[in-house]
DNA sequence: TTCTATAGCGTTAACGATAACGCAATATTA
DNA sequence: TAATATTGCGTTATCGTTAACGCTATAGAA
């Protein structure tokens, strides 16, 4: 800026009102001053000006606790806590709300304390969208959806999520490659089992599934089975239930990590069950092995971690930054399975 | 620093001495400073920080030439140039040294004129490892591989690249789901595509494999055809000379991104070519349409850009910041096909 | 004893950007 | 015409950290 201004010959103060167009300059001024910005090719000093803007920025994370959905959740945390310990250094905060997802009185409690405590931007996983929408269309600081969106809530400044319904569908691709192109006898049917909690994502996913297996496969039968609670054995009692009135199925997908809990179901069963095709979502940690054994075929992950890092990254790009964000990010669709599983884990993919 | 100096009743000049353990200060004082350090938490404002470094840090990237290998290396770049825009607002440069791959000249010229310019440290693509290594055996200035790995050369600061025989492990799995079980005709063979120039990524993702293959599926037959030059219309000839005298493969693998030459040629001949299997490398843009239709079955990618963006911010970690980086980033090994293409062009992956 | 060395500390000018403040000169209004 | 407002600019303190420099008190050497 120094030497800017000593090229067109004003002061350095003059130079800093026409970049920030603070007014108080002569339009003639200001072309000569951002002419030879550009000759000089100057690129403002981003230390300076940090140490300048003492302002502390506070940021509030509304997410499920860590330990639901599998574990799911400690990874969007890990990825939020990454980027937090990046920001933290430039003199910001990081307040994470958590909140029991099966619980309404929980999430407009978290929600509630994260709106009422001073942060500048949240960043909100609306998995109990009703619960929170007329909140947030009251609310005037900024927030950022991640994992699901709302899309008719406008006001949201971002959303990082997946495409659920592709996701099912990649899924319906990968089984029919499994259980291959062979004509299936009249009692082989496709187990579909759909987890507990009413979320959109799973419904898309599911969704999905049913829409490429009905286009690719038309002549496959697909079976559902309702699971009520996120719990191990709870899922294989189910399973125990069912395999007793049912023959072994050709293929089972699974919507979401709960896939886990069927491969140990499996698992106990013996070979003739592990060689069922059995495609689901997310990589949890301490369950890789049932991917790397094979029970498991694919898995379909989006990176959470990821999520919760960009997340936060561009709740700071767009509220401090004053940068133009994108509105909608959609996470790349990983396909894992035995032969790549260990170039995911462990390695944080921001 | 204030706080801490007022705390304990001293400078700040003192705190500063005893955090860069810059002598001139007692035992006593430096161990009441570290503990209210710790109590009052004092993270160093690296703004302030940044701004007293005045030093400006130059890094150079010696990588091939844009347009080389179907313009994989412009992928590359992209992710260099988008690590330096970031760092140059912190008073950095990052000069590039492109060379020739197939040129031993080109490739020692690179990394000379690299090594007597001014750069503190180096990203170097070891695509020549015979025509660099004895070169990089001799200087003193720190550098990391990227792509390629020279193992024996343990004077490197890390290295950021695939596991090549693991990925085609997996091209080979994808292949054989895409094939099915059944037993094959005695005509029948898989025709694996070895692209032009000795490198060992090529070797070894060929080596996988016909690994996989011996072992998955022994009945199978593998066909090997040579190609000498790296172009389209080559490509194109050498092919339509191959299927004069050969009957339609169940399969086709191709260890680099030729396979789009290869699914140009199939689209070319209509419909009973393109519904071979193909398995190939990269994501190339304007070339996605191949997959999208899905001419090409299935890519296996490792980010070039993250690659490259990762070796820049590595070796900023590593020269500026001295900090412990990891010896060996091996990257996601990602599965691509028609279902999720779309959610990793244009979105950066970092 | 006097001189020198050094341990242990305080002081201060940068680094570049920011924005409050001040001050002319000119324009607008009463 | 006088009073006030606005335009267009310069000056300067500040952010937190760094490191050169200077100072004092004591230890050791002459």
């Amino acid at each position: 800026m120094k030497d800017i201004a000593e090229a067109v010959g004003i002061s350095i103060g003059t130079v800093d009102r026409i970049i920030h167009k603070r007014g108080r300059y002569s339009e003639k001024t200001a072309k000569l001053v951002l002419k030879t910005m550009k000759d000089l090719n100057y690129t403002p000093n981003i230390h300076a000006r940090g140490l300048k803007q003492t302002k502390k920025h506070i940021f509030g994370v509304v997410i499920p606790y860590r330990g639901q959905d599998g574990g799911y959740w400690r990874l969007v945390e890990e990825g939020v806590l990454k980027a937090a310990s990046e920001l933290v250094s430039f003199g910001n905060d990081i307040r994470i709300f958590p909140f029991d997802r099966y619980s309404t009185s929980s999430c407009i409690g978290a929600l509630s304390d994260a709106l009422s405590s001073d942060a500048e931007g949240l960043l909100i996983a609306p998995c109990r969208p009703d619960d929170i929408k007329s909140i947030l269309e009251k609310t005037s600081i900024p927030f950022i959806f991640i994992d699901t969106d709302i899309p008719d809530l406008n006001q949201r400044s971002a959303y990082i999520g997946q495409e659920s319904r592709q996701s099912g569908i990649l899924s319906g691709k990968l089984m029919s490659l499994l259980i291959g192109d062979r004509t299936p006898a009249t009692e082989d049917y496709i187990l579909v089992v759909e987890p507990p909690g009413s979320n959109y994502h799973l419904f898309n996913r599911i969704e999905g599934f049913r829409y490429y297996m009905d286009v690719v496969m038309p002549e496959s039968r697909l079976e559902t089975l309702k699971a009520e609670f996120d719990d191990e054995d709870y899922f294989h009692t189910l399973l125990k239930d069912f395999f007793i009135q049912n023959s072994i199925p050709s293929g089972i997908f699974s919507a979401n990590s709960s896939v886990y809990y069927i491969a140990s179901f499996l698992e106990k069963k013996g070979r003739k069950y592990t060689s069922v095709p059995l495609v689901g979502y997310d990589i949890i940690p301490g369950r890789e092995s049932a991917v790397e054994k094979g029970t498991v075929d694919f898995v379909l992950t989006q990176q959470p971690e990821s999520q919760g890092y960009r997340g936060i990254i561009m709740l700071y790009d767009s509220v401090v930054l004053k940068r133009e964000i994108c509105k909608k990010i959609i996470m790349p669709l990983n396909i894992i399975t035995r032969e790549n599983i260990h170039t995911f884990t462990g390695y944080m993919n921001l």
